[in-house]
DNA sequence: CAATGTGAACCTATTCACAGCG
DNA sequence: CGCTGTGAATAGGTTCACATTG
């Protein structure tokens, strides 16, 4: 792997734009909602705004699926939640193995969406043999030892790390060498895999600081605005002459707020540019 | 809502676009692994590939940020960190607040990259009375009503939502009205929020589905070889039960052809836990 | 001369707006 | 007439390739 390839081909998707595909679980949950209530047809616009998105956006996604609507009426919803099932392979059944079974991994264990839509939690594998046997969910925790053959013997195709950072390279090399082509990744680490093994990666610590970058907008924004239902007295707790709305990066030499929230090695003031 | 606000301005971002904001996060994980071992300086070319991303698409990201490189040398490590660190606003510190201290909620408080990177968990919240009181993670756990107190009395901006999807939306709006601006959902529901409010949304089931999708792929690749593995599961391809009061669409095109076109395996769970 | 910084080309995705159909 | 389906227009993101610079 010449430069870290974790790409997916993306032009292999059979004309579904990858964008499309990660939409259609979320039209598939709107329209699971509307069929329990046994609401027959739908609209683009009123499925769209069910699903968070706008009409256009929503059309145009199904057209590539087909055309399954009725000018002039909408979509048929139990049509459309088949036809969307079997194009996200939601028909078959798929049995998926939990690596790392600390707070995350029993939470996901856990979980009953997991469960629910075709995916199959088919084993629990963590490497700390205290676990070993403890039921969790219901089902009984399996030593790291087992991974292989677990892997093997239920043909399963889909991996759900959650183990430590520091394990989880390791793990997502045992799992694709076992057979495993699709992980999804909740270890705060970027796992490096042959071609053709899809990654998905959840950080919890990512949408946050990207939650962050925009809060810290909004605050520099419209100056006080906010404050008339926040106080904000810890919000202004910032060392650095703080730009504000900052149009320039003018970094007014912070070197003490680098040193000073950074741990161990602190403080090497760093290279100034201009 | 004329169509689903559910949106961030993404124009408001002075300049540097969204994609590159959600790949600061990435390069800091990256830089401060460097930092830790004393690495004083990294190529474009190293750094991205310890980023899992290419180095042209680096050198372009950090191009928003201005020019923090040294041609033919590459980046000062602790500089950088420092410049990215507070593009992303974490040389402040960001009072969190956990809602729904379930399996999940427990997890994501004991998370540790949560306290490292300037978030502190300022408190944890659940509806359930028998949890009041209740340490998790070392903080007690408080009742939902005193939810817009600890909002107001911390000064917090960024809430995490971990209920039940049918808590969600109600949760969100408390948070809302209470100051928070700034949302990560974990509940799989589309929240919907007023203007000037950031929602990003972490989904399990959806991140699933869409890995089911490229594995799909796969399998129907090659040739049909899978199926070794897969006992072949209970086939009853239309599920379409058809709640037809008033208009009936046409039995056609919905039943007919879902049932015939294709059907490998049918059987969809569909079953969503509201 | 190695590696950054960036214009330009390219590709992907979103939105518009309307023709076409039930 | 209402609503889908889609070409065309626009916006956003990625990759290329190279001039520029320490």
């Amino acid at each position: 792997m010449a430069t870290g390839r974790t790409h997916r081909p993306a032009t292999r998707s059979r004309g579904i734009p990858e964008a499309t595909v990660a939409r259609l679980p979320l039209y598939l949950r709107a329209l699971t909602a509307l069929s329990e209530r046994s609401v027959p047809t739908v609209s683009s616009e009123e499925l769209a705004t069910a699903a968070g998105v706008n009409s256009a956006k929503l059309r145009k996604d199904f057209s590539y699926l087909g055309s399954y609507g009725t000018r002039g009426v909408g979509y048929d919803v139990e049509y459309l939640v088949y036809q969307i099932s079997r194009e996200l392979g939601l028909t078959q059944d798929w049995p998926v193995v939990i690596v790392g079974i600390g707070n995350l991994g029993a939470a996901l264990a856990n979980y009953g969406g997991f469960a629910s839509r075709g995916f199959r939690v088919a084993a629990l594998i963590d490497a700390d043999p205290a676990m070993a046997g403890k039921p969790v969910a219901g089902i009984p925790v399996q030593h790291t030892d087992e991974l292989e053959k677990i892997i093997t013997d239920n043909g399963v195709s889909i991996g759900v790390i959650a183990t430590p950072a520091g394990a989880a390279q390791q793990v997502c090399e045992r799992l694709v060498a076992a057979g495993v082509t699709s992980i999804l990744n909740f270890a705060p680490t970027v796992l490096s895999v042959p071609d053709g093994v899809d990654v998905r990666k959840v950080d919890l610590s990512i949408e946050l600081q990207i939650l962050a970058f925009h809060e810290q907008r909004k605050a520099g924004e419209g100056a006080a605005a906010e404050a008339a239902l926040s106080p904000a007295p810890a919000v202004v707790t910032a060392p650095v002459p703080d730009a504000g709305p900052g149009t320039d990066p003018e970094a007014g030499t912070g070197t003490g707020a680098a040193a000073s929230r950074k741990g161990p090695d602190g403080d090497v003031p760093a290279v100034m540019p201009a």
